[in-house]
DNA sequence: TGATTTCCCATATGATCGATAGGATATTGT
DNA sequence: ACAATATCCTATCGATCATATGGGAAATCA
C-alpha cells in the first residue's frame, strides 16, 4: 500500500501539471482538499527531488520542473515512498541486501520479487503526469 | 515493501514446502534462522488463513494445508501483509474508497493503481511454494 | 507422569504515519 | 518603507504498526 502522503503528492503534481503554470500550497490545498500544512512536507520532497521548483514570496508558488510528460509516478512515488521493490535485495534504485539475508544469490524468494519489481517499474516509469491528467488510458492497458 | 513477517513467512512456507511433512516451530526457527516466538505468530495466522494444519503435541508440528503447488506467494502475502494493490480503492480482494476520495469514477491515479495491482496478482499468484522451493524460474521469466 | 509442542494473551520498544504549530526569510504591490 | 503573501525550517504530537519477548494453558505422545 501507498502511504497517504504519496496519494497527497499525485494528486498536487496532477494539479500541477494540469495547471501548467504556478500554484501556491493554498491553492492546491483546496482545490484537492488536502491538509495544507502537510502538503507543504510533500512540495518541499518533491522540491528536494527536482521535480518542482518554486517561488517565494507574494505571487510565488510552485511549478513542475519538467514537461508532464517527462515526470513519471515512478518519480513521485519513489521520493515520498522509497524504493518501489517489495524487499531491499530486489530495488534497483536503493539496493541493499534483507537485515536477515544469508546469501542473495540462493534466496529463494528474491527471484519472484525481482519480477514484481521489474514489471510495476515499467509501468510507474511509463505512467506520465501529463497522461494522467489527461485521461489517455494508453500506455497502460 | 513487505514487511519483515512476511518474508519470514515465505521462508518458512517454502521450509516445509522442501520438508514435504510435519515441521515444529522450533524447527523451521532454526534451519531458517527466524526468531521463534515470532514465527510461532506467523504460523498462527497462516493456520487461520487455512495454508497450513497444525498437531500439538510431541511429534507435532505444522504442515502445508495443500500441495506445494496449490499454495502461492500471494497466498501467504495477503494473509500477512494485507491486499496486494497499492491502495484500497485498486484492491480487488478488499476493495474500498480511499479515505480521502472524491470520485472513485473520475479519480486521476486509479488506473495507474489498478494497471499495478493487476500485473503484481497475476505474478504472485502464479508463483507457487513448489516453484519457489525448486527454482525452476520457469513462469515469471 | 513428564516431555514436548501448539495455543492464547499480554506487554514492550522503537519507528512510522499523518498531521499541526510557530516563526524565519524572501518577494511583490502599494 | 511597509504590509501582505509565500515559501522555508524545525519541532512536536498522538496514534498506529513493526518486531519482537514472556508466561502459562491445553493437548499429545512415550
Amino acid at each position: 500500500m501507498l502511504t497517504q502522503k504519496a496519494r497527497y503528492a499525485l494528486h498536487a503534481m496532477i494539479y500541477l501539471a494540469k495547471k501548467d503554470g504556478s500554484a501556491s500550497v493554498i491553492e492546491i490545498a483546496q482545490a484537492e482538499n488536502l491538509p495544507r500544512k502537510f502538503l507543504e512536507q510533500i512540495l518541499t520532497a518533491m522540491k528536494a527531488a527536482n521535480l518542482v521548483t518554486s517561488r517565494r514570496g507574494a505571487a510565488g508558488g510552485y511549478v513542475l520542473a519538467r514537461a508532464a510528460d517527462q515526470i513519471s509516478f515512478a518519480d513521485i512515488l519513489r521520493c515520498i515512498d522509497g524504493p518501489l521493490a517489495l524487499a531491499p535485495c530486489a530495488s534497483q534504485t536503493a539496493f541493499a541486501p534483507c537485515p536477515d539475508c544469508k546469501s542473495i544469490e540462493t534466496c529463494q524468494i528474491r527471484p519472484a520479487l525481482m519480477a514484481v519489481r521489474d514489471t510495476t517499474a515499467l509501468l510507474l516509469e511509463g505512467i506520465s503526469l501529463a497522461e494522467a491528467a489527461g485521461g489517455s488510458k494508453k500506455s497502460f492497458l
